[in-house]
DNA sequence: CTGCGTTGCGAACACTGTACGCACAGCGGA
DNA sequence: TCCGCTGTGCGTACAGTGTTCGCAACGCAG
């Protein structure tokens, strides 16, 4: 078809890159990068098919990106710029908690994919919108009165991060099945049936769990109970 | 080197399996998967790997487990299956509690693997391990007189799966840095001075963080205090 | 001894992340 | 106007990956 291996260099086809695509930028590839892994899943972002999107060529994202992982640090911190961050000065530590809590759980239902990238690179990462919303839970619990406001975030954080973590990976799995929460439910149930067959007491928990017409309120309500837990445990440790 | 295309069906050297390899099996398959995964990191396990670590061809493993996928969930409920049950009858809720989130995060860090998948696939895996885990935690819940037991278990468990995460991802980091937890914080502070620049707070709890002589022990008080808390918000809970 | 279901496996396929080196664009200086 | 330089794009290639397919050999039931 083509013309095999360069044959004249004064091709009348010369490159002229087109100038509306807005070439190729570590923003713009971070970016349609986040898009594919919120469409298609985790395992579904290559290299090469990002840079087809982009209309480039397959490694020329190397330019701007040292390693795929790379790239997928620069998602997650892009996507953790997402999160409202507390305020700065709040009459209410408890409110404001709760919100930045919702707020990230949020943004991790949103991109399912967070999850499985925490699990491998844990919060490790330096990136500059994790670093302001750690900064912003600081001054939020230290303002609290806190005497150990550092612990206090640990606490809060782990939690959000398991139940968050648990609650995207099960979104995953039923995306993947292509099927509703309720209908996944119901076909689960069988399996789930076997696998505590001889049991006490999970049966009727998991019986109960399968009945509800609302599997999404019921992990809202099942998050709000644990943060309530934290809360008051730490609410105990405030002076007086 | 070797006869090309079989040659005549009447070799001498007959395939002749070594009896003393105990030949393939499910069981063993998982067994030495999960070795791999603890000395080499979950990356590091491919098919053909550990299938020449069981002297067996790269595609026989396939007759006893249908894809990789589910390998790792027979690991994963493997590895489960270390931890420490917690008793079925127990006079304190709160020790019982507290050893079972002990083991549970000791298992965690011994398998640091483990994380990156729950990751992925969070805790809708069924096998028998985590089920029987999940029954007596429900025995201990129910019998402690919680009026909602599976809500407290939920709780706890996030935390606990929530700071192991964290925590095993910060360990498998180091590991591949091939240092110690020390020396590798030693090395990764310049970098966080940057990223922490032109912050409050943040500066002075790195600072802190830095310092410590023995960071394995700060984790461990890290976990202790969070556990803590869970359980002081789960105490209020109890009638009267 | 015959047939059959089970197990092992070599070859192959469609992909993956990424190193290398060439081609070219734009630009500062002569 | 030309030269060189630097930064960018990308075609090719390599060393893997998970998994399918079909063939060969085994152990056991009849």
């Amino acid at each position: 078809m083509a013309a095999r291996t360069n044959p004249i260099p004064s091709v009348w086809a010369r490159p002229q890159r087109e100038p509306d695509q807005p070439a190729l930028s570590r923003a713009g590839i971070v970016r349609e990068a986040i898009a594919v892994l919120d469409a298609e899943g985790i395992e579904a972002l290559s290299m090469r098919k990002l840079a087809t999107r982009l209309n480039a060529g397959a490694t020329s994202l190397y330019r701007h990106v040292a390693t795929k992982d790379e790239l997928m640090e620069l998602a997650v911190d892009e996507v953790f710029g997402e999160i409202a961050l507390p305020p700065a000065e709040s009459p209410d530590w408890r409110a404001a908690a709760t919100d930045a809590a919702g707020a990230f759980r949020a943004t991790a239902l949103r991109h399912p994919w967070l999850s499985a990238v925490l699990g491998q690179a844990g919060l490790a990462y330096l990136g500059p919108n994790l670093m302001a919303f750690g900064e912003r839970m600081a001054v939020l619990f230290t303002s609290a009165g806190f005497p150990e406001p550092s612990r206090a975030i640990d606490a809060v954080i782990a939690y959000v991060v398991g139940m968050s973590t648990t609650e995207a990976a099960w979104l995953t799995t039923i995306a993947r099945s292509g099927q509703s929460e309720v209908d996944f439910i119901a076909r689960l149930m069988p399996a789930a049936q076997e696998a505590i067959a001889g049991l006490d007491l999970l049966p009727e928990a998991y019986a109960a769990a399968a009945a509800a017409p609302d599997p999404a309120a019921l992990r809202d309500a099942k998050f709000a109970y644990g943060l309530d837990v934290v809360l008051d445990g730490l609410a105990l440790r405030l002076p007086r």
